[in-house]
DNA sequence: GTTAGGGACGCCGGT
DNA sequence: CGTCCCTAAC
């Protein structure tokens, strides 16, 4: 085993945290400040010293993260090829809370072969609530079931109830308590009776059973001797409880994180967890990272300007190494599409200057924001990595395979059932439950196929059942590995219903066959369906480009990125594009309203920032094709507006609200060159665009097929 | 009563 | 694209 040299390579303030990390202690960690580079290389100095490393617990947000960081460990240590230390534990606090039920699950009444619903179907299970307590009665529509989800996820995850969870939801539905309440009872029998877990269960099943079982938490908490958190702001109070419970208040327990990048509390995470840390665990040693290694010290002012805005923070102000270089432009465009222009241009630069393209990434706040420069990129066909959004196992015809596979191993998923009877024609909600209902009797895959069930139904309703029972037929003699359960679903009359579907059927096929390739890696249903749903970088996530015939060729990893924010946590690039900084887009207009929102809305601005090491450019279309055809003007995002102009490059202007301070003679219909404004025609030219704008909108629509799904 | 199909509208973020 | 709502058809 080679000697790593900590003290050459680490700063003194990493250094600390590496060798004296010992009983409860946090970390605050700036942007950039080496923060995963210290995990990392606290893990290894543990092993280094002895310690086992089944014995360390290092939870991530992502498990894209927790398999980045093990794999560097393995390299620090000097493991072979991309190996991990063996034993190591590693992934989410769902992941980990999965692994860990499937096996000590079944004291708390569930099989070892329990489905993990995903949003989708518990929102499916929800709707089955609803409309079994009638709460969809005529008159008065009751609250989608998307919303029912996201309050009864609000107050298990905060644990503050359900109540606390309406009222912050919608104060008005209040009165309708008792309704929530009957509805989450309701729920939670089916979640029971299906042998299923939401994402929210893993854990509160998992806490359940540490109380129950003293001497199973006595024996994990002796297991992990160290745990070391991630991305602690971002941590919700469900996750702090499992924690404590498995770490107690002497345990050696690492978190780390930055209050400034706090923003998931629509997963009711709660930035106070890491600002009380030191009063939760009184002998808490806290440390401090704050030299920024990363961005440039223009980036970083520009960075430090943004987040002083807060009030509710610990104050902070990042220290840059980096050499100057030039201070980040905010670049107002005619049009989405003229903005769309401006960054493919500027891409366009940057590769010919010798940038890598992984190297370079758009970020934006919501996945719409980024239709029109897909369409560019599409058009010059210029490849890219896209992050958040559609992934590849939320695909509809990826989703009702795995449904199939499913009932192979849990025959009681309701969720799983109602999707699949769904697909058949002439079954709809109403049949799909009653089918449900009579199938749960019969108690086992073989015997729903014997189940003379038809003559309780029509004739449609019959002829849909049987060739669904002639799927579930094939499925029965497949065996049990998963590879051959989703042969036998594509050679069922089940690509018959997709052929009539969708007209791309052929490339969703090719996707089921692609699932098929990679579902040779698994041996066990259990595993590969569990593995799908927590992880969707798994199967390496990204959508791609499909179309154009692309006058580069490169690997995967040598693309530009395009990402959500929330997706681009703890990545970094040379060159970031933060598009669409408009005003009701950017701080997003519903989220603003919220309790801290628009506190939360400027830590997210933060982040993309923050992101960035030498090269930043702010945009935002000035216009939007509106409604009918028409046109409005898109005034820029209150986070542009309340940027000191000394952080920015000089020239750059506000349009629709501010004027620009220089008046360059740019064509609109040429953006995006050594003068980063792209000026505004206040009058007849911003009509045309509009109309064009339109006219590349439903040209988008007809090409819908890019985006798949 | 139930289902399928068409049209209008909209879209925050993710384990 | 998805979701919702309406209407015609089973």
């Amino acid at each position: 085993m080679p000697h790593i040299d900590f003290e050459k390579e680490l700063n003194a303030e990493q250094l600390a945290v590496v060798k004296n990390a010992d009983g409860p202690c946090l970390v605050l960690a700036g942007a950039g400040s080496g923060k995963t580079r210290t995990i990392v290389y606290r893990v290894a100095y543990l092993v280094e010293h002895g310690v086992d490393p089944s014995s360390i617990l290092l939870l991530t947000f992502t498990n894209k993260a927790a398999n980045e960081m093990m794999t560097r460990i393995g390299e620090l240590l000097g493991l072979a090829g991309d190996a991990r230390p063996v034993g190591l534990w590693g992934g989410t606090f769902h992941s980990v809370a999965n692994r860990l039920l499937r096996i000590y699950g079944r004291q708390i009444g569930y099989g070892q072969n329990f489905t993990i619903l995903d949003e989708e179907d518990a929102k499916a299970l929800i709707k089955a609530c609803i409309k079994e307590l009638n709460l969809d009665a005529a008159g008065r529509r009751f609250l989608s079931p998307a919303g029912v989800k996201e309050i009864l996820s609000y107050a298990r995850n905060s644990t503050k109830g359900l109540e606390k969870a309406v009222e912050r939801h919608d104060a008005r539905l209040v009165s309708d308590l008792s309704k929530f309440t009957d509805i989450a009872a309701l729920y939670e029998k089916k979640k029971r009776a299906a042998n299923a877990m939401d994402f929210d269960d893993l854990l509160i099943r998992l806490y359940e059973l540490l109380k129950q079982e003293p001497r199973l938490a006595e024996l994990l908490s002796q297991q992990f001797r160290y745990i070391l958190v991630d991305e602690y702001q971002d941590t919700n109070a469900l996750q702090v409880a499992f924690i404590k419970e498995l770490a107690g208040p002497k345990h050696n327990l690492l978190v780390v994180g930055d209050d400034a990048q706090s923003i998931y509390s629509f997963r009711a995470a709660d930035v106070r967890n890491i600002l009380d840390f030191p009063q939760q665990f009184p002998d808490a040693k806290v440390f401090r990272l704050q030299t920024n290694y990363r961005s440039t010290p223009e980036i970083l002012s520009l960075a430090n300007d943004i987040i002083a805005k807060n009030v509710n923070q610990f104050p902070k102000e990042l220290t840059s190494v980096s050499k100057g270089l030039e201070k980040p432009a905010v670049v107002p465009a005619v049009s989405a599409s003229k903005e769309a222009q401006f960054v493919f241009n500027k891409i366009e630069q940057l590769l010919e200057s010798g940038v890598p393209a992984r190297e370079i990434a758009v970020l934006f706040r919501a996945t719409h924001h980024s239709q029109m420069l897909e369409f560019e990129l599409m058009k010059a066909a210029l490849p890219y990595d896209y992050r958040g959004g559609l992934k590849f196992f939320d695909r509809a015809h990826v989703k009702d395979t795995l449904a199939f596979l499913r009932l192979t191993v849990n025959f009681s998923d309701e969720a799983a059932w109602l999707r699949v009877l769904g697909l058949q024609e002439g079954i709809g909600d109403v049949s799909a439950g009653k089918i449900f209902e009579a199938l749960r009797a019969a108690g086992s895959l073989a015997k729903s196929i014997l189940a003379p069930i038809e003559q309780q139904f029509g004739n449609r309703v019959a002829r849909g059942w049987k060739d669904l029972r002639d799927i579930l037929e094939a499925l029965h003699a497949a065996g049990g590995k998963p590879a051959d359960l989703i042969k036998a679903v594509t050679t069922s009359t089940y690509i018959d219903y997709l052929e009539a579907e969708y007209p791309n059927y052929r490339e969703r096929l090719e996707d089921l066959d692609q699932l098929a390739v990679f579902s040779r890696n698994y041996e066990k249903v259990e595993d590969f369906l569990a593995d799908v749903t927590l992880d969707d970088g798994v199967f390496g996530g990204a959508r791609e480009l499909k179309a154009g015939g692309g006058r580069r060729a490169p690997s995967r990893g040598d693309r530009i990125v395009l990402s959500t924010i929330h997706q681009a946590k703890g990545l970094e690039w040379d060159a970031v594009f933060i598009i669409h900084l408009n005003d009701q887009s950017f701080p997003n207009r519903k989220a603003a309203a919220e309790q801290g929102g628009l506190e939360e809305e400027r830590r997210l601005f933060y982040v993309a920032v923050t992101r960035a090491r030498k090269w930043l450019f702010l945009s935002y279309p000035a216009a939007m094709g509106g409604r009918e055809g028409g046109f409005d003007y898109a005034p820029p995002s209150l986070f542009l507006e309340e940027i000191d102009v000394a952080c920015l490059k000089d020239g750059a202007c506000l349009a629709g609200r501010r004027t620009g301070s220089r008046s360059g003679g740019d064509d609109w219909s040429d953006p995006g060159f050594d003068d980063e404004s792209v000026e505004v025609d206040q009058t007849g030219e911003l009509k045309e665009v509009g109309e064009r704008m339109k006219s590349v909108n439903d040209d988008w629509k007809k090409k819908s097929f890019l985006r798949d799904v």
